[in-house]
DNA sequence: CTTTATTCTGAACAGCGTTTAATTATCAGG
DNA sequence: CCTGATAATTAAACGCTGTTCAGAATAAAG
């Protein structure tokens, strides 16, 4: 029983990541394998052999995809911002990273808890990150200036945000409900633009 | 062949964690496993379920051990830097928990990246969270006053060390290496600091 | 010495990722 | 239309996983 051609390669490719993403959604990252994908397509493991290097490979690709995802999402974010005081747009794009975390925990956290088994992460995958860095960055410019001073400050606050996420989804912050995050995120952002703006000023 | 009290249970399981702590240092997050435990303690799994629940009751343990190392690593860091001013000592506080995280990378995954499938988290564990955030909370009260604002200080500075440290220690910061890092911290402290006695004074 | 209680093993089960020989359906040439 | 080659797909296998449990082996008690 082998049907020719009644998928292409690449039709293959985007049924499996599409049961992939769903499984995840469904069952969460443990309920995620290489027998339930294929069977999920109406497929054998071995086909997905024919598509992916390894189930590695298959979730690289998953992760890929939910960072455009996130992407878009905070590109929205920032698209229905324009024009308000930088802290409110930061605030805005918290939120969005968090409600994005809260709508599909699985997936974000494969962004994150997978270890490439090769070390070495593939090129589009960096540059997909490079990408939400950028959105932090341009904002920030206007407030930082000089290139370096820029970029720390993203990663500062990329990191700081992304943190109380992690405690806050996985509930190691005693926090009770998304209410106590914005407040977080409210108590970091506008800390640290006071402490910005201040030494911008100052010394 | 069953050598009747050749150790007690609570022999078995010091033994246990011991094995389970020394795999997990040497062969990473996914090397854990049952057997390998049992193995290394000279016993069968089936004694390993004498003990413990399952493998999440084995590793809920570990992790309350890693956290009182935390704890420890934590302190000492803090008596080192007495009669320093608040910046420098969160600063250092800040190091020795990424310091913890590059030493212990499996244990200290584990902490955060063990989904509990009984969702409930025993009681000691949320006191061990606590405890640490205790320490924080302890620092800030003069600046903060105020109970809530200073439970509010302490979870958003927590939150965003931890994900710089996640961030850094997984690669996904573009960092080099840990002088970076502690440029995040840097950033993250003053700034917050600045902001925090800001509002202090004047707002 | 026999009985009872307890400790521990070893085999079993279902599921996992991955590889590979064998099978099947399609296409090309005669 | 039939045959042979080619590519797609499967099914079975391997060694691993967590977990359970009947039974074997020992120690203690009568």
């Amino acid at each position: 029983m082998a049907r020719r051609n009644e998928h292409s390669r690449e039709e293959l490719r985007e049924m499996a990541l599409a049961a992939a993403e769903a499984i995840l959604e469904e069952q969460g990252l443990d309920g995620l394998s290489t027998r339930k994908v294929a069977a999920r397509m109406g497929y054998t493991v071995g086909t997905l052999y024919l598509v992916f290097r390894n189930l590695d490979g298959l979730i690289l690709e998953v992760n890929g995809r939910t960072l455009a995802a996130l992407q878009q999402t905070l590109e929205s974010s920032l698209a229905a911002t324009t024009d308000r005081p930088l802290a409110q747009r930061l605030k805005a794009l918290a939120r969005a990273y968090h409600d994005f975390a809260l709508c599909h925990p699985a997936r974000w956290a494969q962004l994150y808890e997978h270890r490439s088994p090769d070390a070495a992460v593939p090129p589009w995958l960096s540059e997909a990150v490079h990408g939400l860095f950028a959105l932090l960055e341009d904002l920030l410019q206007p407030l930082t200036g000089a290139d370096p001073a820029t970029a720390l400050a993203a990663r500062t606050l990329w990191g700081s945000v992304h943190g109380i996420c992690v405690l806050a989804v996985t509930d190691k912050l005693d926090v009770a409900g998304p209410l106590e995050v914005d407040a977080a995120f409210a108590s970091l952002i506008d800390n640290y633009l006071t402490g910005l703006t201040a030494q911008d000023r100052g010394d």
